[in-house]
DNA sequence: CTCATACGGGG
DNA sequence: GTGTACGTATGAG
């Protein structure tokens, strides 16, 4: 555990520094039920605390036993209300003007309601109830009014995290069972059951024995709530074996929530647990997937080769081919799934540890911050804390509607060398500091306190995590904080836009945005100025060139530094440009879709390590593996402005073809069967991959079922069929196609076709004569994205 | 060509 | 009562 800053502003952590909360669940009566993990022991304890609520007329709660009560009971978090209820008048002049205190919620606000409803029908007033009354969640409430966030003082070492993951002999849990079950947790424990032992109904039974004697704070794994817990729970109901996982002995509840995913919020089922906590590194996956273009599925094999965190001896496993394994190699199959449950204990290191930060500060739970949006999800209950604890009064929120966003645009396309990124460090905060830019309503002066204090705190543990002085524990929790900082710092702007965000404010965002393009654009006529070509920018950052120099020597990065600090003297104050990475060559294919060459391919051209795929153009898994394979290679090749290889390349693949020498499982294409037999058959409409399964002779199917299959001279087959000669001059076709499309800008058309040919033509250039293509815009493709107020700027995730 | 619909993940 | 949103591939017309 790590001792309390003796400067702790309550600002950013709430006032009550009590540490080690690991789990809280709060009722609507005012009681609290809190497990502390305190020296590796998990205590449980209770308290009782005031439910409430912002009200905007005070006549809402006539007839009730009301109590006025002063603002400065707030500050304490307390108020001895028995039966009676609170009413705090507040200063300020914002919407919401009153504050109830009760401890029977339930009551309280039935009869607020009720009173709404009456006042609607006399004509006394004509808001909506959303404007006459602000309520939260119960949970936050007692984190808000008692002051106490998660996990003060701990570090992500300090809580125990249980990942388990489920082997079925299928997708759909009424019709497959569950056969192995790997469960690990964070302090070494590791097992593994499966049913070659046991019957399902004691394998579940013992998983429940296991996790309870575990008694972890988090549970973990990839796409736990759509599959794992809603599996388990189903055979569980199924076979009659009670699931008692809470830490109080109850089992899981439902609840439809959403997760936000970059500007969406996409809707799930969520299950939780009295005194655990329960997060998806899917859902952590994706959102980081949303942000950084570069990771090309968000399924768990790939995310961990991603990070670089997949064991080196691990065990794939095609999903379909997972039972049949188990029945004749068992213990193959207990090394792949126990490989998955370390696979996401690593992953959730990674991802989820801003996160965890972010608990001990946020008044939410973990489990809830760990799919939060940004604005409205982290900025927002800080500020509700901060003006409850002062007795201030609330905004409320309002539709904001669209307006002009950050500048983004596409200057050349084609293969660049010499290429630089330069970013201004957290721009938009840094704009509403200097211009001190906040909302009209934050009469209480918070929004910009907040982010002043966070800028220089997150400085502070950024320089700490670097102190050699610290253990490595200490080390880890300093980096954690900062990261958890940038997170915060970063979600700012995106409140002023979030529409019915309670302190969103279009004019100040519309402020942000306008001064942001400013300042981009003094960046680009600056660095244009300098000789610099030009490839893209986007909101804060930009991509460019720099052209060969005179004396033929390569650019260092202390020129290409120098270069931009030159530039950063031409921006305001306050306002730092920074050298951001520095690449040996760059595809620009289109806006936010481009390769990159790292300069350490000089000394050892491997490619998955060193070209980076960036945008959705390049990540289309749906296509055949050898193809993929191909245009990975084609592009590293093209990098490093070698045309002949790209040809022999291509001459050598599509030999392989013809010669029949490419595994047919390179040439399939994996599609899932998602409708049921019934609803395909009613929706009239023929696809693909229905017809080969049903042309195979397989009258029906299972729900999810993946099928793979590829092109013969008589028409598609199946994998798993008995092996048929596979149709060459198709997949030649496919080939050529494919390339031609995504290797379009680097190389002139014509030469691209001559690189792209199967035999030598007469009037082909020759390859030393073919040069990759720079095509520069000279009305530059430019932009004001018509901003969505929710696609902030990448809070790019410390990793 | 344009328009409409389904998909992302888990065994 | 608001956020069913994003970008892409496929099939139908």
């Amino acid at each position: 555990m790590i001792a309390p800053s003796p400067i702790r502003p309550a600002l950013l952590f709430g006032s009550d520094p009590t540490p080690g909360i690991v789990s809280v669940l709060a009722d609507r009566s005012g009681h609290a039920r809190i497990w502390r993990r305190v020296d590796g022991r998990v205590r449980y304890e209770e308290a009782t605390y005031p439910s409430w609520f912002f009200l905007a007329r005070p006549e809402l709660v006539d007839g009730l036993p009301v109590q006025e009560l002063d603002a400065s009971v707030l500050a304490t978090g307390g108020a001895n209300l028995q039966g009676s209820v609170g009413l705090v008048k507040l200063a300020g002049d914002n919407h919401f003007g009153y504050l109830v205190l009760t401890d029977q919620l339930d009551e309280v606000e039935r009869r607020v309601i009720e009173a709404a409803r009456q006042g609607h029908e006399e004509g006394r007033f004509t808001e909506p109830l959303s404007q006459l009354i602000y309520v939260r969640p119960a949970l936050e409430q007692y984190l808000t009014i008692s002051g106490r966030t998660y996990y003060q003082g701990m570090s992500y070492h300090d809580v125990r995290r249980l990942q388990f993951d489920l082997e079925t002999s299928g997708l759909d849990a009424n019709a497959h069972h569950i056969f192995m079950v790997a469960i690990r947790d964070s302090d070494g424990f590791a097992t593994i059951l499966d049913t070659t032992s046991m019957s399902e109904a004691e394998l579940i039974g013992e998983f429940v024995r296991i996790v309870r004697e575990r008694d972890p704070d988090i549970i973990e794994n990839h796409n736990i709530f759509e599959f794992d817990i809603r599996f388990l729970v189903r055979r569980a109901h199924a076979l009659g074996v009670p699931l008692p996982l809470g830490r109080d002995g109850s089992t899981f509840t439902e609840s439809r929530d959403s997760v936000k995913v970059g500007a969406i919020n996409e809707g799930f089922t969520r299950f939780s647990l009295v005194g655990r906590e329960i997060v998806d590194t899917f859902h952590a996956t994706k959102r980081y997937s949303a942000i950084q273009r570069d990771l090309r599925s968000n399924g768990l094999k790939e995310a961990a080769r991603y990070f670089g965190v997949a064991p080196p001896d691990r065990v794939y496993l095609e999903g379909a081919e997972v039972y049949p394994t188990f029945l004749r190699d068992p213990a193959l199959v207990r090394a792949y799934c126990m490989n998955d449950v370390e696979e996401v204990a690593s992953l959730s290191t990674i991802l989820l540890g801003p996160s965890f930060a972010l608990a001990s500060m946020v008044p939410k739970s973990y489990e809830r911050i760990a799919t939060a949006g940004t604005g409205q999800g982290l900025i927002e209950p800080l500020l509700v804390r901060a003006y409850l604890a002062g007795g201030h009064s609330l905004p409320s929120g309002q539709a904001v509607g669209s307006f002009a966003g950050g500048r983004t645009g596409i200057f050349a396309t084609g293969i660049v060398d010499n290429v630089v990124k330069a970013d201004v460090a957290s721009l938009y905060p840094s704009i509403m500091l200097a211009e001190r830019i906040a909302p009209a309503s934050d009469q209480a002066g918070a929004f910009l306190t907040l982010l002043e204090e966070l800028t220089g705190r997150r400085l502070h543990h950024k320089a700490q995590a670097r102190n050699a002085e610290l253990s490595a524990d200490e080390r880890r929790f300093e980096e954690a904080m900062q990261g958890a900082m940038k997170v915060l710092i970063n979600s700012f702007y995106g409140m002023l836009g979030a529409s019915f965000a309670l302190f969103c404010d279009k004019s100040a965002a519309e402020q942000v945005t306008a001064r942001g393009r400013d300042i981009l654009q003094m960046v680009l006529d600056g660095l244009e100025a300098r000789s610099a070509i030009l490839i893209e920018a986007d909101t804060d950052g930009v991509l460019f060139s720099l052209p060969t120099r005179a004396d033929g020597e390569p650019w260092s990065y202390q020129t290409e530094a120098a270069l931009i600090d030159e530039v950063a003297g031409l921006l305001p104050a306050g306002i730092h440009l920074e050298h951001d990475g520095r690449y040996r060559s760059m595809y620009s294919y289109m806006e936010k879709n481009y390769a990159l060459l790292d300069y350490s391919s000089d000394v050892e051209p491997t490619l998955s390590t060193r070209v980076r795929l960036v945008g959705s153009a390049f990540r289309s898994t749906k296509l055949e593996p050898f193809i993929d394979h191909f245009l990975s290679q084609a592009l590293l090749a093209l990098l490093r402005g070698d045309v002949s290889s790209l040809q022999q390349l291509y001459r050598a693949t599509c030999a392989d073809l013809r010669a029949g020498r490419v595994p047919v499982a390179d040439l399939c294409v994996t599609m899932p069967l998602t409708k049921d037999p019934e609803k395909y058959a009613s929706s009239e409409r023929k696809e693909e991959p229905y017809e080969v399964w049903i042309n195979a002779g397989n009258p029906t199917w299972k729900t999810g079922t993946r099928i793979r299959y590829y092109q013969t001279r008589s028409g598609k087959r199946l994998l798993s069929d008995p092996p048929s000669a596979y149709d060459a001059a198709y997949y030649v076709d496919r080939l050529r196609t494919a390339s031609l499309q995504r290797l379009d800008k680097a190389l002139d058309r014509e030469d691209l076709e001559a690189v792209l040919s199967e035999s030598p033509g007469l009037f082909d250039p020759l390859m030393e004569n073919v040069r990759p293509l720079v095509v520069k815009y000279v009305e530059p493709l430019e932009t004001a994205t018509p901003a969505s107020p929710l696609a902030e700027p990448a809070p790019a995730l410390a990793v």
